[in-house]
DNA sequence: TAGACTAGAGAACGAACGTTCTCCCGCGCA
DNA sequence: TGCGCGGGAGAACGTTCGTTCTCTAGTCTA
């Protein structure tokens, strides 16, 4: 059974991922997650409270789901790729339409400091987590630094042409720049 | 001698990169450009319609830059890299804010196709010039693809952390896979 | 010079926004 | 049963937005 807090924030989650953050109203999300707009804004101050608060949940989910698939294989030399394996599958589900801190960055980045931390802490994240898995599969760390880039290139280029495929072509030159 | 295109072009472009889209309102458009309101509507449709016109703009002159640099050398081996020389030095400038059309299109790339459209263009025109500049210098059309990888990801990695070595660690990757 | 047209400055408009307030129903307790 | 209170539904508020309209001053032509 969800709570209240849930609701707001698969809500807040899937419109804002979907439509951008100030194209989707308060009123949107009233209806979306079914809770009355008193009960909103007593569970979080405001609208930019919402995304900074759906942002970190889904960060932790994010990096949950990518450690657990990459983490997954027991050579620690395989882990730097399986990342890019999920990659493959997450670009390629529906509604796909990038990276949902760079789409707010991009939006909000320069009026939210909140929204810009949110941000950076996120890939701050995920930079270390690719630099442990690279370097427990006996990569230097200038190899990690090239994956994480290969990593949001892909991103983001998958973002914008819909094309899940760049997470194949990261995936190999991650492959050349590991065996190098 | 500017033309009233140029005045509004240039207000938009450095307001929209510097804020974001919806940020900006047309009076702080009127303000920045000193032009009436009724010339804007005049010179373009609307709001929407000045966006895409200072993308397509931009994007003539930041292809321009990118090439003029990168033609430069002589020598057809050295220009993949020299994209990354460039790239350094554009992503070190004043106010860098990341990539104006993986901003554009994570806030409207959803609401607006114009807007999108202008943006898969852009990039596909860039991953055109690099394939060519990379198959030039005797580099697959995988590496080629995985060089436009990490330009995306130099672009998008710099904007958020605001450092631009981003471009350094990418100029390393790409001389590696040019090697392999 | 007289008149018609252009274009500038900014008021005005209707819609939509985030946020707050009002009203009232229903539950818990004495 | 009577009373009080928390919370639900949605109206209301003030602001801001993109766009259009009004009014006026200037300019070119006959």
């Amino acid at each position: 059974m969800p709570t209240d807090q849930d609701r707001l924030l698969d809500a807040a989650e899937k419109l804002f991922y979907e439509r951008g953050y100030q194209a989707v109203g308060m009123d949107a999300l009233r209806e979306a997650s079914g809770l009355p707009l008193k009960r909103i804004y007593a569970l979080y101050g405001g609208k930019d409270a919402i995304a900074v608060a759906m942002l970190d949940r889904r960060d932790l989910r994010w990096r949950h789901a990518l450690a657990a698939h990459a983490s997954h294989d027991p050579e620690p030399a395989h882990r730097p790729l399986a990342i890019f394996d999920w990659l493959e599958t997450w670009l390629a589900t529906d509604g796909h339409r990038g990276c949902a801190w760079i789409n707010a960055y991009g939006e909000l980045g320069s009026t939210s400091p909140a929204i810009a931390d949110a941000v950076r802490e996120h890939k701050a994240r995920v930079r270390e987590y690719v630099a442990d898995i690279v370097e427990a599969a006996g990569g230097t760390p200038e190899t990690a630094h090239s994956i994480s880039l290969l990593l949001e290139g892909a991103m983001v280029t998958a973002g914008i042409t819909g094309d899940p495929s760049a997470a194949r072509h990261a995936r190999h030159a991650a492959a050349t720049l590991l065996q190098s």
